[in-house]
This record gives C-alpha cells, structure tokens and sequence, in this order.
DNA sequence: GTCATAAGTTTGGTCATACCAAATGGGGGC
DNA sequence: GCCCCCATTTGGTATGACCAAACTTATGAC
C-alpha cells in the first residue's frame, strides 16, 4: 500500500504529491488564506515520507501556491496575476544588476506607459477620468512631503494600467513599481522637483482630457525621460 | 567546525547555501552550462547535510538559477530574460485555466504588438525593414504548410518585439507564443487562411515601409482580433 | 472574569544513515 | 575507433532522531 506510483508517468515521486497538493489548492480543497496541514499530517495522508512532503511544499512555494515564512505555517495561496510577479521576483534582481538590467526595464515601462496614455485618451471612461482626477489631486496635495508624493506618484501612474480593465496591467504595474523601486530610493527629492511631476501628470491628464493621445503619450514620454535624467545624473559622481 | 551560521541573519541554513550558491554561480566560479558538483560534494565543501544541499538547489532551481531534470547532474545557468519567462510558467498555466484568462493574456498581446507597430513605423531602421521583408516572404512561401506556416506567422511577429532593441521584447515575445499554443493548436487551418493571414501580414508591413503608424497599428489590430474571433467561433459548438 | 505568565506540546529545520534505481564512466571485445 | 557490458557514482526516497521556535493550555495574580 505504499505508493502505488500512480497513473501519470511521473519519475519523481515528490512530482505526484505536487500535483495532488496543486489540485486540492486550486480545487479549494485546501482553503486559500489557510495553513496547509501539518507536514506529518501530510505524509500520512499522501504515504509520503517527510522528505518528499517537504520538498513539494518548497515546489510550490516557489510556484506560489504557497507562502512559507521561515518557521511558520505555510499558507495555501491561490495564484494571481501578482503572484506570478513575485515568483519572478528574485531572478528578475539578478538581471537588474547586469549592464543596462535597469535600463531596459525601465525602457519597457516607457513603452508600456506610452501605449497606455494613448488608450486612455481614447477610451478613458468617466469613471476612468475621476479617478485620475482624484489621483491627481492626492498627488498635488503631497507636494510638500516626498515621502507622500512618492505614493500618490505611483497611484497616479497605477491608474494609467487600470483603464484597459484587464487584471495583467495591474500586476505589471506592480512589478516596475517593486523592481525599479530600489534604483529609484536615492534620487533626490524635493518639493520643487514634486512640482515639476505634479505638473507633467497635470500635463498627461490635461491631454487624455482633451482626447489627444499624441499630446498625451508626448507628455508622458518626455515626464519618464525626465525622471530617468534625473536619476542618472544624481547618480554619475 | 560545523557552521557558524555566517554574518548574516539567515534563520535557515538552506539560506546560506543558497546564498553562496548564487553567488558562486553569478561570480563563474561555477561555469555557466556545466554540471554542478556531486550533492555529497556540495555537502562537504559548505559543511552541510545533504538535506539542505538539495533544498538549495531545489530552490535555485525554481529560480532559474540551475536547470534540473529529474535524474540528471543539475546543470548551472545564468540568468537570461528568458528564465523569467520559464519560472513564471506554472503559474501562468493556472491562471490561463481560469474564465478570461486567456482572453487577458491575448489582449495584452494586442495592446503590446499595436504599440509595437506603431514603433515600428515610426522608427524601423533598415535592417528592421529588412528583416521584416524576409520573414513577411517565409511567411508567404509557406502558405501551403500550415505547420511551416505557423512558425513563420511566429517569427514575424517576433521581428517586431526585436525592433525596440530591447531583450525584454523577445522574451515577452516567447512568453505568448509558449503561453498561447497550446490555446491555439486546435484551430483549423488551411491554405486558405493561411492567404489570409499573410495578407494581413502584408498589410501590417506594407503600413510600417508608409511609415504610417496609424495603418500599421490598425492592420495588425484587426488581425490579431480576427484571429482571435477565427478561434473562438472555431472552438464554441 | 481578564489577562499576563509559565509549562507542555506541536511543528518546521536540520542532521545522519541507509537503500534503490538510473546515470556515468571505464574496460574489454570487435 | 566503436559498441556493449559491468562496477561505480549519484540523485531520489525513506527512517528516525534532535533542537529551537511557535503554538496551546494550564496557572496564578489582580
């Protein structure tokens, strides 16, 4: 009665009680935001030893079904569109130390960005425009902290990826936020240099407002360049 | 002599394994694309048991850091844009599985090959240009094999994410294209549509050679929908 | 009755050892 | 030089044990 290896040609016998944790998670059998069961309640109920049990549940933490603290319970996580972020989160660090990591990432954000004013000028809903007149407004009033103004930056922009009304933007937005958060910190604050982005978010909106996606993506474009400049200057001793 | 836990405060001995690892890895002191050293080696050289020798690279394994097949001397790999892609595609596949899934994914390839296009007008150098005539004439001599046909129909839309100069565009690129088959091997294909779609092809390139970013982004719109309306009417019974 | 505290139990992290089957490497035999 | 066979190496798994941290429960002060 041990493990009768199972149908599927699998080599590894960790592999089968991957899939089987895998199913029961997604199934809900196993209830998301929950503790998974202990580990040797686990290889009773799998006829697993520990070893494999334990190397599953690393499998899939590292999939992201699971979120495991050191010496925690390991919590059953049903996957979205961020978890997929934070699975890539570590090689993507390695990548981010590499000649021009930063730079093409950020490239790609400029990209991504241009594209998404440019939709926003043409399809941007009223509900869509109020937001990004709320955040606006948030953003205007933090001028004076950095601190603030740095978040209400970044909502303004999140915004931006909200208006296509599809979930993968979001979690976009949430990886360059994370990733391009480090290389950011050391920039040089100021009110005044908040007052420079409050007024080229001022501009990017003014353009979606009137429907002109050129102006728009203009706007954003030369706001990101910018930004980056300004970075790369404080940083070039 | 065991381990004085290390400087650093990493509650799990794994970490610290998993930590010199990495490093070794990124430093060359283990060479990319060679085979890592026994388990019972690495046991030795970090003075640990083999429990957390193979936690660790289970664990860089997850992270790309090491490629591992069930049986076989886990080979090292250095990072590239693709590994990301690779790491993350477990996850994805649940994702895909749930409503809409699919449907955002296609939609946010949409959204990134119109700005592509639209770049490509704006900005394709002349080997640009050239490229894209090449594969536009694979494309069409590959009319009447639908195999063939779909791998040039890939590698067209891939000159396109080449155009940024941006190694995160072919690695987007690869990430539909791996992402997407599966959802898109059922669809009939014939020569005809084959016509079809080089046609459209056609277009697309025809608008970017106009430098005309509007065309181009048009053309390559209603291509990427029609292909899409092509397989869902295929597909609902 | 509430709450802080202490004792006891559970549980994840690690180690050591052993066994098996598949992969590897080395020697003949051709 | 090439191929096949065998001894060795090596990854995958199973046990059993131990520790320290987390969790639970009992305990006592207020």
């Amino acid at each position: 009665m041990q493990n009768q290896p199972n149908p599927t040609r699998d080599s590894r016998a960790a592999d089968v009680v991957i899939r089987q944790l895998e199913e029961q998670i997604v199934s809900g059998a196993l209830p998301n935001g929950k503790p998974l069961p202990a580990e040797r309640d686990l290889m009773e109920n799998f006829g697993a030893s520990r070893t494999v049990i334990r190397e599953a549940i690393s499998t899939l933490s590292s999939r992201g079904l699971i979120e495991s603290k050191p010496r925690f319970r390991p919590i059953v996580r049903k996957p979205d569109y961020e978890t997929v972020l934070h699975a890539t989160g570590n090689i993507v660090q390695h990548l981010l130390t590499e000649p021009g990591g930063v730079k093409n990432l950020y490239d790609s954000r400029v990209f991504v960005e241009r594209a998404l004013v440019r939709d926003a000028a043409l399809s941007a809903t009223k509900d869509d425009i109020a937001a990004l007149k709320a955040s606006l407004a948030a953003n205007q009033a933090s001028i004076p902290d950095s601190l603030a103004f740095y978040q209400t930056d970044v909502a303004f922009h999140g915004v931006l990826y909200s208006i296509p009304k599809n979930p993968i933007f979001p979690a976009i937005h949430a990886g360059y936020t994370a990733w391009l958060a480090p290389h950011w910190v050391k920039m040089i604050r100021s009110p005044e240099r908040n007052e420079m982005n409050y007024k080229a978010h001022q501009a990017i909106l003014t353009a979606i407002l009137e429907r002109d996606p050129a102006a728009a993506e203009e706007a954003l474009k030369s706001h990101l360049v910018d930004a980056w400049d300004h970075v790369r200057t404080t940083f070039s001793s």
